[in-house]
DNA sequence: TGGTACATGTAACATGTTACATGATTAG
DNA sequence: CTAATCATGTAACATGTTACATGTACCA
């Protein structure tokens, strides 16, 4: 009974598991780490998958172990569910960039408020640019891994250069 | 009695109003064309936030023109909570993209599922790209939108670069 | 013994998507 | 007259966020 197809998040935990049995935490953690930069997900949200996939057969929660630590194991059904899943064409990105919004509503902002926006967002994305070249040599290994590391720096790159590129008409407004 | 802080889909809203009244329908438009590639939102949500909006008095709704058109216009309150809601620091982005999860999730994905999905998505970005060159011109006379428009550019830049710097390893999968 | 990291979860709410249902106006 | 476009909305559901509540194990 294919209930439907998964969503990417529970997909994603899935595709996690076929490595081993990890618990929610793990997952999360794995998650953040491995996917966080372009797909984010919560706790809840995990703990809420996890219980929705248990209860329809795709995970099993194993012994608890120290602190109620409660492993789940991937099962043949959510194998297959996670082939369905993986056998899908990938939808189109989805973006949503506030600071853009304020960009294209700068002509109604405060004085000052764009510039000092623009300014800390671009150390945040010169931040982030530094933490994926620490990453890089981590992942070196797994050339899937390092395509998705390599895929963020090419996107803050673009970022970097985009507010570099912008004339004193926004930057100054 | 500011109810909280508004949404950014809300206040997108809102700021569109501050240049002339428009229905719903009008106001899906403008979005899906200014804001649409980095703040996406459909036609249930436009018509649920101008019916909350209006329930706390931030818009009116005007005579009904043909075909039940009903054009809303922002009121003081109304101005005043995007005046709000521009004074704050805007978040940080979110990129959801399942391209990237196909990708980090290579090793599990069937023969030849990847490299068909890159294909596919990449002639996509093209297309991106070039319409963006096409559309320049029509906002050249707006330093704001051309930035945003710029954005866009940047972006669709790097992912053809992130495309087109894949090792075989990725592409052959 | 005290703080940090581990670990689980629920509840309430906000936001976003999809499918459905209806009808008027206009251009050809 | 008929098809496309304009225009409104509801209902149901899926997904995502935030706040709250609880407790264990490890390390210094």
């Amino acid at each position: 009974m294919p209930d439907r197809p998964l969503n990417a998040t529970a997909a994603s935990l899935l595709g996690f598991l076929h490595e081993r049995p990890m618990t929610g935490w793990d997952l999360v953690a794995t998650a953040e780490l491995l996917i966080g930069d372009f797909w984010s997900l919560t706790r809840s949200q995990v703990y809420r998958e996890l219980a929705a996939m248990a209860a329809s057969g795709l995970v099993e929660a194993g012994e608890s172990g120290a602190r109620d630590a409660r492993p789940f194991t991937v099962t043949a059904a959510g194998r297959a569910a996670f082939a369905d899943w993986a056998a899908q064409e990938p939808g189109p990105e989805t973006i949503r960039f506030p600071l853009l919004l304020a960009v294209g509503f700068g002509r109604h902002l405060p004085a000052g408020r764009l510039a000092a926006s623009l300014a800390a967002h671009r150390v945040e994305h010169e931040k982030r640019l530094q933490r994926y070249g620490e990453l890089a040599a981590a992942v070196s290994d797994d050339p899937f891994a390092t395509a998705t590391l390599d895929f963020g720096r090419h996107y803050e790159q673009a970022v970097l250069g985009w507010f570099d590129a912008l004339p004193a008409a926004v930057t100054q407004a």
